[in-house]
DNA sequence: GAAAGTATGTTGTAATTACAACGTTTTGGG
DNA sequence: CCCAAAACGTTGTAATTACAACATACTTTC
């Protein structure tokens, strides 16, 4: 099994080689290949394994009963997939999950985490406890910024969010124009629009990814 | 302090009276009291305390350079505000917290959680763990649902959700109407108008919080 | 620095949603 | 059982948004 890639992951910073080995198969690491298209998980399963994509990229979607598809996250090289789920033991997966191209995964039984010295024990969930925690925040934030039923409404939620963040009436933003339609879930055009009705009442200045609060 | 309520909350799930008061000392537990009105945190703020209301309740808002009030969350005895920014410690607030009623709120020290021996904080880690990946969940759901742009498609959403929770395709919702209006962030009543053309198309059937998919 | 490609802004129309107003059904006391 | 209150459904209109189409500005590459 190839640990290179673990060992760069969020889960496992401060562990060494050594440690990281050692928790691999305390945790019943098992490696499994997918062909593309494969599922791994589906709906209604029960699963205490957290997962760890090592090669290739999978797909958590969601396929109702009316035959709609909702790509839901894109998991690549080096990323986690079904923490959620699989902390909580009891909580069957509202989700599919398919190998978007051909690709290797490792399963970590989470049940064994009780298995293992405190010490350790203790460290692996302080950052998974990270790792939730910055999810959560992030999560937070995008409820409380679509949640105006308004484009304007949603527009100065984010902005505001952004000021307190750069400690500055006047900031960068990271997305462009498709990126933050996308994130406040409104049409790009409207956006745009939007943006320079706001300038013409006065309320901001901007230009590009550069905000000024008026 | 009165560590009755502390007792029954997630967070000292368990723990026995000794141990909490064990580890209300080394968290350096703070008890403050608050007139309504105070305003307990501001946005900016750096905290690394995990704030937990004792007596009365807190309110978590949002307060933007153009004078509009959100509340985003009201905080009831028995429960905790802050924990993201408690274990995040370089993250500064985005919000505001103000007391609702004249209250009560116990301060726990997150950067004392390194000085804890490593079985109970492996266990209260645990317990944190357990709280923000169920709030993850929660989360992520709502985002899900309420990311369609049309009604329908976010009725739709939230109902496939329920039909693979409650394993069957006839199950009841614990919402109310209202409740679900606010909850997929449309309006009561085009709700209850798009449910009944959704009876009409032959997509489900519905009386009450009952609902069948077909 | 011209051309091609990409990102952003603008506008008009069709579709959808918000909101208010009102009728109907359900619920919980008395 | 009746009444009042609450919850729910329906409808019409005003307001907002989606979408397409196009104009403009900015970037990159040669």
């Amino acid at each position: 099994m190839d640990i290179s890639v673990l060992h760069n992951s969020i889960l496992f910073k401060g562990f060494d080689d050594t440690e990281i080995s050692e928790l691999l198969k305390a945790l019943n690491a098992a490696e499994k290949k997918y062909k593309k298209g494969t599922m791994i998980f589906s709906s209604g399963e029960i699963t205490d394994k957290l997962c760890f994509v090592t090669a290739g990229s999978v797909t958590v979607e969601s396929n109702d009963m009316w035959g709609n598809r909702t790509i839901l996250n894109l998991v690549g090289e080096g990323q986690f997939f079904a923490e959620s789920y699989a902390l909580l033991p009891d909580v069957p997966m509202l989700v599919d999950v398919c190998a978007a191209v051909d690709c290797t995964v490792v399963f970590l039984s989470m049940k064994s985490l009780a298995d293992l010295n405190d010490t350790i024990r203790a460290r692996l969930l302080a950052n998974l406890l990270t790792i939730t925690t910055r999810k959560n925040l992030h999560l937070s934030s995008r409820s409380f910024h679509t949640a105006p039923r308004q484009v304007r409404g949603r527009i100065m939620a984010y902005l505001n969010t952004e000021s307190v963040q750069k400690h500055s009436r006047e900031f960068d933003i990271h997305f462009d124009r498709q990126q933050l339609a996308d994130y406040l879930n409104v049409e790009r055009s409207v956006l745009s629009n939007e943006l320079s009705k706001m300038q013409r009442d006065g309320l901001i200045r901007c230009r590009k990814n550069h905000f000024e609060i008026i």
